[in-house]
DNA sequence: CTGTTAGCGCCTTCAC
DNA sequence: GTGAAGGCGCTAACAG
């Protein structure tokens, strides 16, 4: 492995030429920026990133602290990271959370370790709550869940409105007796529910909602324990994609056709929603858009660290299918 | 941010002793080990890893080059690397390389600036056809995708035996022209392809195969121009989890009924499998005991490097459910 | 415009 | 058992 110190004497400079020509900095000569050139490309030469972090205290590199990395919606923007940040010349570290605020706290820990330039969060509930921008050395952006006053760098769905406007739907199809379950683990499941009992509010309905962990097991349990009363609701809501799955599961197990026996909906569309006859009525995320998003903003901190706080809300859009058919009266 | 010299001084040693007690080093009187522990808590030192690493030549971390974030078995097994390589204090940096083996080559570069301490990759086709793992400077693992005279640890399933034992599984039930859609891409498309062959020569039935680039879309107008055809098969078996997707897609815009119209199989069991009724029989492939055993493989290749190639082999499991149900004589 | 040089923070011989 | 000192490879400040 050629150093730089060979480079520069095969180039016959000095180092600090050669280093100078690798930064792209201006003030060299066209002459001896070729003769580098060439002796990099003849000694294969790769600059040790170590020490260059080491030097230039910095690395370029941004944490990715994912809550569950199953979620398809995580993966999906975890995708959009690693494109945007590779394009960037910066690399990703990833870690997945898996809804445990301890081992948030571990990871943000592990990124201070690790120097990074930045870090992409999406925090459970009890991290938010404590969530300091200034508790870190590097800038942080969070993505898909934040509180209102949170005073951080935010990407997020239009959370509210989109339960609003889905609960909405199933209302003017008819439906009443309108049941929410909903992600304890995360304001955007408390945000959604919010919206939900808004829409209800606004037509006079009777709230029925339950939080539950945010897994397939737990929606399905708790589904399933709603379905085995007497009175059915006339309609379920999942505030998203892991609990519709869990939802649909039970539904499934009892039995139960929807729309007819019961209306259905919720969060994220999944290739499999439309799989599932009728089609499960959704709010579909944009997901890749709202990974890009935040990739982009954390680097635009990254790049000026002095700019206001911002916040950029991306809307739901909502996707009518038949599960959410109209009730007949 | 405390350095290590100032953890000397606090503690009234040289700071050869305070590395000494961060390795863990023997010979440190339990006096001064003390003195320097409550040091180091005192400023809350924590050791920089740009320098460490410049010093020692060592990283500790680990690539992991998935070929498709999007496919949800790559997000399982990168987290079951990711679970793993933590436990040990490893850092995992993500790459995506999109089935592109450009992608792939750029990658395994960049691991190569980071000076890895080993790389885990699902490789394309071509790269799998070039690679030799003596061309790295670390130790690669191989998961998902190898072929039986690939020189290097890999962690696969029982690609061919799995297939065999599906298409036999269809050929019990009475299905005779029995289609495969396989991915193009992999090594695991051929050999799930030659398992499916080998099974249909047992029974002297004529195969009728298609490859197709890994994605949803793809199989899903691959399928769709089929089932257009006048002669439809008896069934067809998708290679993977988004090709089982793409056709299932593809019958249900056909409006075809399985079993009734046609059977259907595929492999990963994937939770909307059981969901499109009446359930679709597959081969269930354990995603995170392949990604564990792939990293621990790693990790002993890393501590050992010169241990003999090992190959590890997991078995697929057939669950059968209605989509490949008996066929009416 | 180019070269010399002083570290970045840590580990690790080497003496004592 | 402990400390002093050199150097990992690079960048950047300073001279020239």
């Amino acid at each position: 492995m050629a150093r730089i110190k060979e480079v520069a004497a095969q180039a016959k400079v000095s180092v600090a030429s050669v280093s100078r020509v690798m930064a792209g900095h201006a003030g060299v000569t066209a002459a001896t920026r070729q003769r580098v050139l060439d002796a990099i490309k003849a000694l294969d030469y790769r600059p040790d990133l170590a020490a260059r972090r080491l030097r230039s205290r910095r690395t370029d590199t941004v944490g990715l602290i994912v809550s569950d990395i199953r979620n398809p919606f995580f993966t999906e923007v975890s995708r959009a990271v690693e494109d945007v940040a590779y394009q960037n010349r910066m690399r990703v570290i990833l870690c997945n959370a898996d809804e445990d605020p301890e081992k948030e706290a571990l990871y943000l820990d592990l990124m201070q370790d690790e120097n990074v330039s930045g870090v992409i969060l999406s925090p459970t509930l009890p991290t938010l709550a404590r969530f300091r921008p200034s508790d870190y050395s590097f800038p942080v952006v969070l993505v898909d869940r934040c509180d209102r006053d949170t005073a951080a760098d935010a990407v997020v769905l239009d959370n509210v409105d989109s339960a609003y406007r889905l609960t909405s739907h199933l209302i003017e199809q008819g439906h009443r007796r309108i049941a929410f379950i909903y992600g304890a683990t995360s304001a955007t499941g408390r945000q959604r529910h919010e919206g939900y009992v808004t829409a209800m509010a606004t037509h006079g309905l009777e709230t029925l909602a339950k939080a539950v962990p945010a897994t397939v097991e737990a929606a399905r349990n708790a589904a399933g324990e709603w379905i085995s009363r007497r009175s059915l609701p006339d309609a379920l809501v999942a505030s998203n994609g892991l609990i519709l799955l869990g939802v649909t599961e039970a539904l499934q197990a009892a039995k139960l056709r929807f729309p007819d026996q019961i209306a259905l909906a919720g969060f994220d569309d999944l290739p499999w929603t439309r799989l599932v006859e009728p089609g499960i009525t959704v709010i579909a995320q944009p997901t890749y858009d709202l990974g890009r998003a935040t990739i982009d903003l954390l680097l635009q901190r990254i790049a000026q660290p002095a700019q206001a706080v911002r916040r950029v809300v991306l809307r739901g859009e909502l996707r009518e299918r038949g599960s959410s058919a109209k009730r007949r009266a």
